[in-house]
Order: structure tokens, then C-alpha cells, then sequence
DNA sequence: TTGTACGCGTTATCAT
DNA sequence: ATGATAACGCGTACAA
């Protein structure tokens, strides 16, 4: 590997200058500066950047965490997150997994943006006590090293509650997301408020855990109890389509017989026979503005927390009670 | 932050001594190492990855190099990579855009896996040149430093059309890829083997980039010149759902009118209506291949390319000729 | 066990 | 005003 110690060799300067030079500075002579440049380039010098961030002691990266790779849902929000961190210089990495927390802690990060149901609370805020700097988009964290960016459940949630009772549906199911979930606590909130608010709903909540399984699971259940029209509140759209694929071996009807609603809008949804009504919101500002306040907390700038916006998207999934 | 100077100090070693223990080095005692344990416990050290890497000189970090992050389709691809990694202590990170590729060439990976056709050969063979490692999954290329895993193109694109001419279809479109896309002209290739092979065929190109707007595009085209049934091979699924969902916006009714199977079996391809006919593989088992044939690149053990298998999925969106 | 050179780039300080 | 010298960041591993 060819380092700046053969440049100064080869360009017969001091390294020091050959350093002053590669980073533009103007203590050099245009001249100098233009050999050295000549020089690098004709060695293919590229500088390591371990050296580099050692002394520094940043590294212009970022990192991402995800639960795991899979699924539809992460595309228009890690574009996002890309675009924001690009815009002030920053690389964009994705890490998945246990394994990979070791990044932030020993630096090889200079933030990250976790979206991980698994990261647990109590290694976040260590990390934040050691002055990592964190944006957590799943969960609420009080430390100033972390910041928010949160989604408006509460209202995405009271918006499809309040269109199943629009519809005119009385008996109203909710799956759920997984115990420890954040996303799913808020929602669930909501539908009750909502519901408390109404008089004559019937009210069943069946547990699930944000994949197709648990709505497929959830759709048995469903079925088996079936009386009369019902309707669905999935927690997410994963499970909604997992309710789909079950309910499609039967003869029951979505929109007709069993009323659908989901939460993500994901791409799937579209495809859907009947379309899937869901929340719908922006993903990538999401992700854009996750990044942008990451790298608020990393200046040091003041930082508040924030919130995404959410708005309803109608489908043919739920029909007026049949 | 604390480094391992501190811990020596407070508990009255040398550096060196400190190194060894927490390296698990059977050049201290016992007694000498588990002390050095408690301190550094009691510290909150972390090692700096930074400085360990300039003098390792490696990482145990691999990167993943995507277009971008959207579509469903790298999900399980990813997975693979990441048990393929992990299995052996290294990271996965995935990057995407140019501005990303300097992580390799900066030695902050240990190599790369590459799936992005805007990624061009001449700087994937210039990194080779200088001593790093490759696997890509997209293109052909010789070079030492580079490995190949490639999907079994030819097979999967005669299956494809076999199983079109099988079902009495004569008229016969295909829908490409972009222009430099190595998968797309060998799926071509095999395509016109096939037709080659049985007379009475009429084939027609029509150029698409893998996008859901060109299957679209694609789509108004075959139906402007709608004279009787036709069959229409999606060079990937991407472009058959974008097909789709033009063709919902007409009276042409898809594995009646036009019989259409594309490539990939994404997720979504499950959920249209009819099911779209594809070809299938194991995208787990990609990542996992792509991952192992990378690390013997790095332990420099003999590596030789590979291949992955593919399978046809029939589906309701190809019937017979109408 | 310990002292120390080393990996490589940055930058403050000093000499010309 | 230019540019050279050297300390520094932190962990590793050889020599003593």
C-alpha cells in the first residue's frame, strides 16, 4: 500500500506538506501542491482511513439498524436516511444483527439511526452515556444524546378506527403487534380511546407480532368465531396480508364478509385483491429527517424531537357492513 | 474515552500487558488477566476499532454494494450474506451509491460483494489491481482478487420460453433489461436459442430497464398492436408487476388475452391476481455462496465460480392459447 | 512482564 | 512565507 511517506519520497518533499497538500491547504505552493497531486495520483494513493479517523476521531459514516433485512418496507425510508446523511457528506451503511452493535461502540460509526425492536433500551442509553450520539425511531428515549423521530400513531390509529366505525362495523377486531413494541402499544391506545368514545362496540384484540403469520394465525381465529361481519384492525400492512392469504382458502370474503384495515401502506398493498385500506405516511422524509437530526445531535446543535405525519388510504377492504 | 493506557495505569501494568489480557494471550497470569478484566470493566473501556484496524490491517467488516435499497427483492439475498459472514466473525454492512465505494479502497472493509450494474468494471478492476477482494454478482470478470456467482441466466430464460412455446403460444415479446445489464442479455440469449430452436415463432423485442415503468410502458405497447394472443416474457418480476398493473387500467385480461411470466419470484409476484409464473432460486442461498467465496478470497484460498440453480414457477397468469 | 517500534495521517511548533 | 520535524491518536507484537 502506498502511503503519503512514499509520495513525500517520490515528490522529494516532507510528508507533512504532501498531508497540507491532499487536504488543500493553502500552506503549500500551488506548484508544490500540483506535483504532489501528480504524484499520488501516478502511485494510485489512496489514503486509509483508519489512520485517518484514529486521528480525527470521526469517521463520516453513519449507521442504519434494522431488525433484518426482509420485506418492502425499508426501501423509501433507508433512500431517505442516504439522502440526508449524502447531503452534508456523510456514507450511509445498513447493519442487521446482534453482532453488529460493535460498530458504534468502538467508533466505527459516528452515529446511528436504530429502527430495531431487538436493540434493547439499556444498550442504547449506554452507548448515549458514552457519548455515542443515537435517533431512535421506535421508541421513547430521554437522554441528550438521543433523539426522536417518531411516528403519529396515535393519530394513524384513531384514523382507521374511526373509518371501521364510519363503515357502520360494530364488532372490531385488533391484532397486534409484539408485546415489547412501541408502535403497537401507542396504536392500541388509540383504537380504545376511540372505541370508549363510541357506544355499541364489540371490542377483540388478538396478539400478533408484525409478521404475515401472526395474521394469518389471526385470521383462523376469526373465521372460527365468525357470526356476522367483522372488522379488522392489523396493526401493520405484513399482517394484513398474512390475513389475506389465510382467508383466501376460505370462502369468506374481504370487504364483504371480514373488513380490512392495515397500518404501513407498503408496497404489496397495492397489489392487493381488494386493495388494502391502510395508514399511509411518508417514508423517506421519515428517513431524511431521522438523518438530518442525527447529524444536528453529532454538530451539537439543539435538537427536539419529531414527529411523522400520517393520513388515511380508503380501500376496497372495507365495505360498508354487509 | 478510555483506552487501554488508562487501564494500565489503574492497575499498575504495562500497555502491553493490558493488550494480551484483554486478547486473551496465555502470556499473563491468570491473576494478572482477570484484574485487567475487572478494570476495564469498571472503566466502561471499549476498544478503539480504528486502531486496532491500522495495525491489523483488517477489519472483519464486508460490504454489500446495492443500486439502492427499494423492492423486495434483496431481503433474503441480504440474510444469507449476513449468516454467510457472520458464521466465520465477520460484519455485514450494505452500502449503496457512489459516493459509498470509497469504504473499500480505504481498507474500512475487508472486501465487497457487488450487485450493481452502476458500478462500473474498469473501478471494480482497478480495486482488484490494488489488492482487494471481490465477489460480484452481476457481471463477468477475470481477475484474481475476483470471484463470481452468478445466476444460472441461460437455464432460467430457456425455461421461461420453453414453458411459453409448451403452452401453444407463437407470438412471442420479450421485455428487457437495461442495455448493460449482463443478466439481461444472457436471458436474452438463451431466449433466442430457444426460439431458434422451433420454427414458426414470432419474437419481438421491446427495450425495458428493470423498472416497474418500463413493464408498463412495455405493456401499452403489446396492447396498441393487440391483434390476437400473445405471450410476453419479463426479462425480471419487477417489470410483469408494472405490466400488470398497466394492463388492469384496460379490458386485456392477463393469462388470457396476454400470457406473461417474468424472473425472480420476488414476494410480490405471490400476491397479483392471477399468480404471476416466474422463475425461482434460492435468494438465501445466493448471499450465503457470494459471502463463503469472499472470505476464501480474503484467507487467499483457491476459489473457483459459481452458480446458482434456477426453477420454473408455473402460474395462472400463462394458460393455454386463447 | 515490560519497553518500544510500528501502522498512517494530522497538525502544532519550530527553522529557514 | 514555506516547509520540515515531531508528537499524537490507540492498539499490536517483537525483543528484551
Amino acid at each position: 500500500m502506498v502511503s503519503i511517506k512514499d509520495i513525500a519520497k517520490q515528490a522529494g518533499v516532507a510528508i507533512s506538506t504532501v498531508s497540507y497538500a491532499l487536504n488543500g491547504s493553502p500552506k503549500v505552493t500551488e506548484e508544490t501542491a500540483a506535483k504532489i497531486l501528480a504524484v499520488a495520483k501516478e502511485l494510485n494513493y489512496v489514503p486509509n482511513a483508519n489512520a485517518r479517523h484514529l486521528k480525527k476521531r470521526e469517521t463520516k459514516i453513519i449507521g442504519a439498524f434494522l431488525t433484518d433485512f426482509s420485506g418492502s418496507f425499508y426501501g423509501d425510508l433507508l433512500q431517505g436516511m442516504k439522502e440526508g446523511v449524502n447531503r452534508s457528506g456523510y456514507d450511509l451503511v445498513i447493519c442487521s444483527g446482534q453482532q453488529a452493535h460493535r460498530l458504534l461502540p468502538q467508533r466505527f460509526i459516528d452515529g446511528a439511526i436504530v429502527l430495531d425492536e431487538t436493540f434493547s433500551s439499556e444498550e442504547l442509553l449506554k452507548y448515549a452515556d458514552l457519548g455515542h450520539k443515537l435517533v431512535v425511531l421506535d421508541r421513547e428515549l430521554s437522554h441528550p444524546n438521543i433523539n426522536q423521530v417518531l411516528l403519529d400513531n396515535k393519530a394513524g390509529a384513531t384514523l382507521a378506527a374511526e373509518y371501521l366505525i364510519e363503515m357502520g362495523h360494530r364488532k372490531l377486531y385488533v391484532v397486534t403487534g409484539p408485546k415489547g413494541s412501541f408502535d403497537s402499544r401507542q396504536r392500541m391506545q388509540a383504537v380504545k380511546q376511540t372505541i370508549d368514545r363510541t357506544p355499541g362496540i364489540e371490542y377483540i384484540e388478538i396478539e400478533g407480532d408484525f409478521n404475515k403469520s401472526a395474521g394469518a394465525l389471526a385470521g383462523l381465529q376469526i373465521v372460527k368465531e365468525y357470526t356476522g361481519p367483522a372488522a379488522v384492525f392489523c396493526l401493520n400492512d405484513e399482517m394484513a396480508i398474512g390475513m389475506y392469504d389465510y382467508l383466501s382458502t376460505t370462502k369468506i370474503r374481504v370487504g364483504k364478509d371480514i373488513h380490512i384495515i392495515g397500518f404501513d401502506n407498503i408496497e404489496v398493498s397495492h397489489y392487493t385483491q381488494p386493495r388494502l385500506a391502510t395508514i399511509d405516511y411518508s417514508k423517506r422524509k421519515w428517513g431524511v429527517l431521522a438523518s438530518e437530526q442525527l447529524l444536528k445531535l453529532i454538530r451539537g446543535d439543539e435538537v427536539e424531537h419529531e414527529r411523522i405525519y400520517v393520513s388515511l388510504v380508503r380501500g376496497e377492504s372495507v365495505g360498508p357492513t354487509g
